[in-house]
DNA sequence: TATTGTTATACTCTATAACTATA
DNA sequence: TATAGTTATAGAGTATAACAATA
């Protein structure tokens, strides 16, 4: 006997399938934003700063559940790129702030578009009313759990 | 002007609620799987072990849906932490099996009943017919797109 | 030659913790 | 002292590619 049928199995469990389509949806994402050389967290950062001029890391790292360190990382690397820069801030000389520049400015269009061919490539295969429950029903887990269990540093 | 309203923003996508989601469940769950000194990936490589005496790597990989490389990784830690051994197959020199050690079986209740504490405390929010919707839709995402897009080799 | 696995290498993501420069 | 950020270090996850042994 090597198995006993009262034991939960992987599939029992609706966080393996959340995370079976989830890592499919964001490896095939991934794969389409190599071809303008950015990943997606690089995007996440990127399309957070466009609806500003300029943000904090702390603000960052709070939108993206991510820890100041890993901010830093990441937007060590966008300015590599030259897709983003960092300012000082007068007021405060700890202080400084991320901006887009216009090359990742003008960058976000096209990424944008990748992000909406592959949310299609997945979601399009369910009918209008499902995507709209789908989206509820994970809005519904966010708002009830809070989602405090991320780090925050 | 540092905003155009008619790019979509991330919000509009269902991969960025689904990534969100499911990296806040799997955080939880790895934290909760630190305690038995073992990792998701870890936890579905013995979860899937559990159900078979032995597999070879390339079975493995398929269901994980990793590389070979990576699964040998994984095996690697695993019988380093004396939960899983590699086997000889005499049939065919070249091909080894994986198999759980009876350290590694006797931890997978345990394990399992983590991974059930988990899902309740995320999903426990839903009610069981929200519930079974999430289920349905997450497999049929997987039915019509075959997750093709995950990597063999 | 094709297949099974392993090894070597590399990069992203991410955390933790120590540190620096202000405030 | 407290806060803003950076730097250093480390490990998981994962890929690609080269390689060895065998079929």
């Amino acid at each position: 006997m090597s198995s006993d049928t009262s034991l939960s199995n992987l599939e029992t469990h609706l966080g393996y399938w959340l995370r079976t389509v989830s890592n499919a949806v964001s490896y095939s994402f991934s794969r389409k934003l190599e071809t303008e050389g950015v990943t997606v967290a690089e995007w996440v950062f990127m399309r957070i700063l466009y609806d500003f001029d300029s943000l904090p890391p702390t603000l960052l790292a709070e939108r993206m559940g991510m820890t100041k360190g890993a901010i830093t990382k990441l937007a060590d690397r966008l300015i590599e790129k030259n897709l983003v820069e960092r300012k000082a801030n007068p007021a405060d000389k700890r202080a400084q702030t991320l901006a887009l520049k216009p090359e990742g400015r003008s960058l976000i269009p096209r990424l944008a578009a990748l992000a909406d061919d592959n949310d299609n490539a997945f979601f399009g295969v369910l009918e209008d009313s499902e995507r709209n429950e789908l989206e509820r029903l994970l809005r519904k887990i966010i708002e009830r759990r809070g989602l405090t269990d991320v780090p925050t540093d």
